[in-house]
DNA sequence: AATGGCATTCTTGTATACACGATAGTTGAC
DNA sequence: GTCAACTATCGTGTATACAAGAATGCCATT
């Protein structure tokens, strides 16, 4: 638990938002929100005012809070903010990389590769968020850094339905080598390019994410 | 005044930070800003809450809030970052760029030449941000538009300070002209490149920031 | 039977009261 | 004289009470 109970429950409701638990487009109770944590409303309205600035929540005056559903194309969206900025921290990285990064993008590498080979999507999952958050790391850029972890956070979600697809583990796998070895060379635009490409959701890829969601 | 306190509360002091009336550094005391604004200090809180989710301010837990002092480094990173997602933002309105969003620019645009011709620093930063902001709109993607706004308006205090220097006014209306062209003739690169150049502040122009920052 | 207006009820918005932790100032001891 | 500990005061964190607006259901009227 938190140093607060606003934070904690900031963190609560944000997770079970992240997680489905509460559902896109649902209504978001304060009492009843006070009731099932145990607390009063004033910390239940202080989260969910942080959560509606972050924009996980809509706040309508005097008619409540609501679960934001993005919808397939505002996903889309992020993704594409996404692989942009992530292309930012993979350039900024080839330039920059010192030992203490290099060492971490090769030991996060290296357990993504073990997942793969073992199949585990599941771990693979979380060593790949490791690894990318290794790649902002290395940018050097605490704002870039911050922002990229944010923004990772709001596509968990929709990156973990991703993994499921058909081979995604070893064609992500082979992805993240070409971009370790971009990085260790030096090549910012390249390293630029191959991640965005392995962020963003071009093509197919954006109709397996429609699918995937459409399935939930 | 806003629909309900607490947003207008969030407003007025958005505003009086980033106008250095709250200066970075200074602490924000509660109770004081409820008797100021003639509130109770509930809708004040609700108001620091959001300030602290979108990095303004900084709540340590029983210790009140503080206005961030992002430090010439930091602020660099955030140009950094500004001038990735501008990039991006040239690069997509190139591709799709429609009637509606050509006359917006144009609009704009030919605003910037009047003052920049004028010589008048005031106007011209006003009527480049709606510049700047037809571009993001003619990018289509809700998302980055919204993400280009929000760090813009965290930016604008230091970009009207660049705006004082020597020559800027001319310098930054011809490099509009160019990133109008690449965008007109559908060059998504070209656009991204030159958006990228002006909006960022390599070399110089960081001197130039920082030098005016030790100046206030 | 359907629709419009009114009243009731439920939920949010704001204020205030109280509790707890932090900070600072003072006093005492070494 | 300096440092440490204790106490008092101030400010934040949470709860609760009260006010006001929105939604809903019921009744009357057409």
């Amino acid at each position: 638990m938190s140093e607060n109970v606003g934070r904690w429950l900031r963190d609560e409701i944000e997770n079970a938002i992240l997680s489905y638990e509460f559902a896109p487009g649902e209504r978001l109770d304060e009492t009843v929100l006070a009731n099932r944590f145990g607390v009063s409303r004033t910390p239940v309205r202080e989260a969910l005012m942080q959560l509606d600035a972050i924009g996980l929540i809509e706040i309508r005056p005097r008619r409540g809070a609501v679960v934001i559903d993005p919808g397939p194309h505002r996903i889309y969206e992020m993704f594409e903010v996404m692989a942009e900025l992530e292309g930012l921290a993979g350039s900024l990285a080839a330039r920059r990389l010192d030992k203490a990064s290099r060492e971490a993008i090769t030991a996060t590498h290296s357990r993504c590769e073990q997942s793969a080979a073992a199949g585990d999507s599941d771990a693979y999952y979380y060593d790949n968020e490791e690894f990318h958050k290794a790649i902002y790391a290395a940018s050097r850029s605490d704002f870039l850094q911050e922002q990229c972890v944010q923004l990772h956070r709001r596509l968990r979600p929709y990156r973990r339905l991703q993994l499921r697809v058909r081979n995604r583990l070893s064609t992500s796998f082979s992805e993240h080598c070409a971009i370790v070895d971009a990085i260790f060379t030096g090549d910012g635009d390249e390293a630029r390019r191959l991640l965005r490409t392995h962020v963003g959701i071009q093509g197919e890829r954006f109709s397996d994410l429609v699918a995937s969601m459409a399935a939930r």
